[in-house]
DNA sequence: CGCGCTATTTTTAGCAG
DNA sequence: CCTGCTAAAAATAGCGC
């Protein structure tokens, strides 16, 4: 009377849903004999089509998995983590820390929170402050003596650049339609020029930065006057 | 010919094992079938009785744990740990950044790296080592003052003191058996006590540190001749 | 551990309620 | 969704290899 199913999925829906509450409780019915007569930890999990969650263990479903995941290696998604957890937070903590120290380095730099140093900490820390104005100087003053060359080489060019020019016009205007008064014009341009860009001025501004550090302010403002240099 | 068996342990070992492998067969391919016919996830976890396992699943056994601890919500310890991590990470990195920018202030202040600063930059630099030197010679100026103070004071404390045994040892000789010569060496260690502790020395260091820097190890070294002070 | 065999038990497809 | 029925199919206990 009954025939013989092929292993394939059942097309018609309520026939599909009574195999699969029949045969479901036949599995955990074979599930539960298995582990009672060969005394052994059983779990079944069955989601149906429609997402449902159906199980049967033995003992209990949860510990079987855990049981799973600790004999496949499963420590790997979770102690793992936990190592990796543990890693990171001793690494807060170290870069804690070090900021702390750091910090604490910065403010007494910046000449802060020294209540609690002692006398020979303060001196240290006074020939550490001033080691480092007189590299902060002598870099400022090479910075400044690098951005004054570089001006004058400018300058340079541009008085070069201008002699030239004025040299075209001088031969442009032996061709005749030229009027005199615009090579003098161009004369002036270029004197103006050269007064900004004496290697004179140069040497004064390094003198005074060098000397008179109350005079900086100046200094920086004097290099202002960039000839739009990059 | 064939018995049916009570489902209770089987006490038999070898026929624990067959069965044990036989039934186990046959819910692995129970399962398989479902998953088939039904379309649905199965997933088979059996330990046997040696703590051996077996698991059969229709995808990935650890696939469908996962589908089954996100339905039950086992979520709890897995995510949230991950969500830990992930917190601890972006920490990680803050702090990280966090110190790599005071680090690099830091050597600013101490005049390294200074390659990469503009002029502006520079300057200001300038005038925050500024600050903070005057700021250093400050609190030492304050704690030299203090020491020296406190010196002082232990040192009239110490006089006054050698006055008093002074007193009681004239009295002590009035009664008889002490030479003269005793009391003289003493009122020669109370002048050198005094010789080392005048407000007059202490009103030199301030001013020598305060005017001239390269002088401040004279007087630490002024300062290091302590009377055993805490 | 496996395989095969056979008698027996168990499961289950299909249908009805 | 369940229950019960029946006949067919499947699983399996016990054995030997």
């Amino acid at each position: 009377m009954n025939e013989k199913i092929k292993i394939r999925r059942i097309d018609y829906l309520p026939a599909r849903q009574v195999t699969f509450s029949k045969r479901r409780r036949g599995i955990f019915k074979k599930a539960e004999e298995l582990s009672i007569l060969c005394e052994s930890e059983v779990a079944v999990i069955i989601f149906s089509q429609t997402g449902k969650l159906f199980d049967y263990s033995s003992t209990s479903t949860k510990d079987v998995i855990a049981r799973y995941k600790s004999h496949t290696g499963g420590e790997k998604s979770d102690q793992i983590t936990l190592h990796q957890l543990q890693s990171e937070k001793e690494n807060t903590i170290r870069l804690s820390k070090e900021l702390e120290d750091k910090t604490r380095k910065l403010r007494h730099m910046k000449g802060e929170d020294l209540q609690d140093l002692d006398l020979d900490q303060l001196n240290k820390l006074e020939k550490l402050v001033e080691v480092s104005i007189g590299r902060v100087i002598k870099t400022k003053e090479k910075k400044i003596m690098s951005e004054i060359m570089a001006l004058t080489n400018k300058g340079a060019e541009l008085i070069e650049a201008n002699n030239q020019l004025k040299q075209r016009l001088v031969m442009l205007s032996a061709g005749g339609d030229i009027e005199p008064a615009a090579i003098m014009e161009l004369e002036n341009l270029n004197n103006v020029g050269e007064e900004g860009m004496t290697s004179e001025s140069a040497t004064n501004v390094t003198a005074c930065s060098s000397s008179a550090l109350s005079l900086e302010d100046d200094c920086s403002d004097i290099l202002s006057l960039k000839l739009g240099l990059p």
